[in-house]
DNA sequence: GAGCGGCGGGAATGCGCTTTCCCGATTTCT
DNA sequence: AGAAATCGGGAAAGCGCATTCCCGCCGCTC
C-alpha cells in the first residue's frame, strides 16, 4: 500500500498530473484559484506526500545536505552540526549524516554515498590529516571531491582544505585560525607563568593539532620563551589521561627533587584533552592550578561546568558549522575557493591562575 | 556537467543497460564474467556512480533512515545519534537528520519530510509530551506517522509510545524503564540520607521527566519517607540553574534559622539539569556534598569528569540508539509493537556522599 | 537428428514527478 | 475589426534505473 501519487490526486481533482504539480509543487505557473483550490482538496483527503526521490530525480537536485563528521556525540562535531542543521534547514534541506572516525578511506566512501544521493552540498568537519599513512586515503578522497564538484556538487569544509584537492569552484573552506588563537594563547599564558611549558597534541599530522602547536609554539617565542616540548597522543580524551598520567609522574617528582621548581603549565589542544590530562593529574593527587596550569583550545559548552574551570580558545563551533552550510548555496562562482572568515578568543579561567588557592 | 549515467556506461561496454545494471548493482542474474568485467572496467573510466534517487524510484526503497532528535548539540541526544548511526550503517543505511526542539508540530514535520524521501525507517528519540499546548501536535504527529506504517514505513521510538499512536505494525519502541531507575535512586539515596528530598522536574506534561518524578516519589515512599517537593522548571541546564538559584536561597536560609539542619537531597531528573543546578549553588558559595546532594540521571559522558562527581543513573543510551534503529529492520510483524528491553544503572557517587569532607 | 529446456543477453515498460511544447480561448494593440 | 500577444490548461517526453518479458542460442535427451 504505497502512498497516493500525484497522478492520483490529478484524476481524483479532474485535472492533468501537469496541473497538478503546478499546484501542489511551486512552479512559475500558478493555476487559476478554482483549479488549484479542487487539487489542494483531493491532494489532503488523499493524504498525499510528494515523492521527493521522483521530484530529485525530474529535477536534478535532491534538496540534501551531506554532513561528514568523525563522531556525532564528539561536542564539537555536535555543535557544528547544530549549526549545519540550523542552516540546512533555512535552506529547505535536509541532512544526511556521516561519520568516519576521521579515517579518509571512509570520507571518501560518505563522499561517494552523498554523490549517489546527488546531494546539493556536502559539509567535511573534522581535521583533515597529513599523515602518510593517510597518503593514499588522502588522494581519493580529494579525487572523489574534485567529481563531486565537477558534477556541480559544492563543498564546505572546516577549517582546511582537503589535502590535495584542487581548489576548483564549489570548493568554500571556513578558515579557523588556529595558529594564530593559539599564540594569542600563548603569548597571554607566558604573561603570567614564569614555568615550562607542555603541549599535549594529537598524533602527528593532524592539521588542527600540528597547527596549533605551531601557533602556541610561536607565541612562545614571541614571549621569549622556549619552545615546549611536544607530547603526541590520541586527539580524545583518552589522549589526554594517557599524557596527563606520565606528566603527572614528571610534577611529582619535580616537586620532590626540587621544591622551588615553577609550576608546569600545559597545553592541550583540545578541550576534551585537557579534561583527560586534568583528570589524570587529578587522579595522581595533583590539584589544578596548584601543581600545574592546564589550557585547552575549542571551549566546549557542555565542559563550560568543569572546575577548576578550564582556560580555553573560544571557537563559535555553531557558527562555523552555519557558514560552511551556508557558504555552499548561492551561486557557485560567489566565492570560488574563498575562505569566510571566522574569530576565536582566548579565555582565561581558573585552570591557569598564577595565584593557585586550590 | 552531470555525472556519467548507467546508459554512458552501457554504451561504451558495448552492452545493454539492463546488462550493465546488473552487473554493476546486484542483481539475481549475474552476467558472464567477461562482459562483467568489461561492463566495470567502463563504469570506472567513467566515473560512474550509481544514482541513488534513480534506485529509490525504481524499486521503491531509499535505504534511508530518519533520525528525529530535539537537538543534536544535546549530549542525550549525540549518544542516541552515535548508536543510530552505527546500526544504520550496519544495515547500509545512510540516516537523515531532523532535529525539532521536542514540539511535536515539528516533529510531525519530519515525520512527512522523511516520508516524502521514503525513508524506510524513522526513529524517534526525545520525551514525549503530554502538555495540553502540545495535545493538537500530538494528534497530528500521530496521524503522520500512523500514515507513515500504513505505506509501509517502520518507526522505533525511543522511551515511550508517541501520544495517541495507534499501535499499529511497524511500530517498535524501546522501553527505557525510567520510573523503576527513579524508584530504585530514590531508595538507595534513602538509605543514606535522613534528610529532605527535592526533585527538580522538566515541565509537567514531557513524560520521561513525569515517569522519573513518580518513580522517584514512589521508591521514597517505599522507603517509608515523605513525597518530594516538586519543582518544575526548564529540562536543560539553564532550568536546572534557575531551580538550584532558588534551592540556595532556601538552603542557606534553613543554615542560619535552624543550625542542624539535615542536608537536602536534590534530584534533577536528568544529568544537565543537574549540572545546572550544582552550578547554582556553587555560584551561591554553597558545596557539594557539603551543603546539599544533588543526583542526576543518564550518565552523560562528557560530564563523567565534573567534580564532585554526580551520582546518576548510567542509561546506555548508544544502545537505546542502536536498538531502536534495529527494531526497524527486519521483517514487520516480527515485534509488531513490541519492546526491546533497556537496562540501566544507580549509580552512587561523590555528589551525594554523606560523609562530607567537601 | 529433431525437440526441448535453460541460459545469456536485449528491448521495453514503469517508478512519480517536472517541464517543455503545444493548442484553443481570451485579451490587447494598431 | 483583424492580428498578435497572452493565458490557462493538457499531452508527452524525459530524469536514471530496475525488471519483466522475450528471443536466440547452446547443449541436452530420446
Amino acid at each position: 500500500m504505497a502512498a497516493s501519487t500525484l497522478t492520483e490526486v490529478a484524476r481524483l481533482a479532474g485535472v492533468s498530473p501537469a496541473t497538478a504539480s503546478r499546484v501542489l509543487n511551486g512552479s512559475a505557473r500558478t493555476p487559476g484559484p478554482d483549479i488549484a483550490e479542487r487539487v489542494r482538496k483531493a491532494a489532503e483527503s488523499l493524504g498525499y506526500i510528494p515523492n521527493a526521490q521522483a521530484q530529485g530525480l525530474a529535477k536534478s537536485s535532491s534538496g540534501l545536505l551531506g554532513l561528514i563528521v568523525h563522531d556525532i556525540a564528539d561536542p564539537y562535531f555536535s555543535a557544528i552540526a547544530r549549526g549545519v542543521q540550523d542552516a540546512a534547514r533555512e535552506q529547505g534541506k535536509m541532512v544526511l549524516l556521516a561519520t568516519t572516525g576521521g579515517t579518509p578511506a571512509d570520507e571518501r566512501a560518505a563522499v561517494a554515498a552523498f554523490a549517489a544521493r546527488r546531494a546539493d552540498a556536502i559539509v567535511i568537519a573534522g581535521s583533515r590529516s597529513n599523515r602518510p599513512a593517510d597518503q593514499d586515503g588522502n588522494a581519493g578522497l580529494a579525487a572523489e571531491l574534485d567529481r563531486y564538484c565537477r558534477n556541480g556538487g559544492r563543498v564546505g569544509v572546516v577549517g582546511h582544505p582537503v589535502v590535495g584537492a584542487s581548489a576548483s569552484e564549489g570548493y568554500h573552506v571556513v578558515a579557523v585560525p588556529n595558529e594564530e588563537l593559539a599564540a594569542e594563547l600563548a603569548r597571554e599564558l607566558a604573561a603570567n607563568h614564569s614555568g615550562e611549558f607542555v603541549i599535549i597534541a594529537g598524533p602527528e599530522g593532524l592539521l588542527t593539532s600540528d597547527d596549533r602547536v605551531r601557533g602556541f609554539q610561536n607565541g612562545l617565542a614571541v614571549a621569549g620563551r622556549p619552545p615546549a616540548e611536544v607530547m603526541h597522543s590520541g586527539f580524545d580524551r583518552a589522549g589526554g589521561y594517557e599524557a596527563g598520567q606520565l606528566l603527572a609522574a614528571r610534577i611529582k617528582a619535580r616537586q620532590t627533587s626540587d621544591s622551588a621548581a615553577s609550576r608546569l603549565c600545559i597545553f592541550a589542544v583540545n578541550d576534551v584533552m585537557a579534561i583527560g590530562a586534568a583528570a589524570a593529574l587529578r587522579s595522581e593527587g595533583l590539584r589544578i592550578p596548584r601543581d600545574a596550569s592546564v589550557a585547552g583550545f575549542d571551549d566546549i559548552e557542555t565542559l563550560r561546568d568543569f572546575r577548576p574551570e578550564l582556560s580555553t580558545v573560544r571557537l563559535p563551533l555553531e557558527e562555523i558549522g552555519r557558514l560552511a552550510a551556508m557558504g555552499t548555496a548561492g551561486d557557485s562562482t560567489a566565492d570560488g575557493g574563498a575562505a569566510a572568515a571566522v574569530t576565536g578568543q582566548v579565555t582565561l579561567r581558573r585552570s591557569t591562575e598564577t595565584d593557585p588557592r586550590g
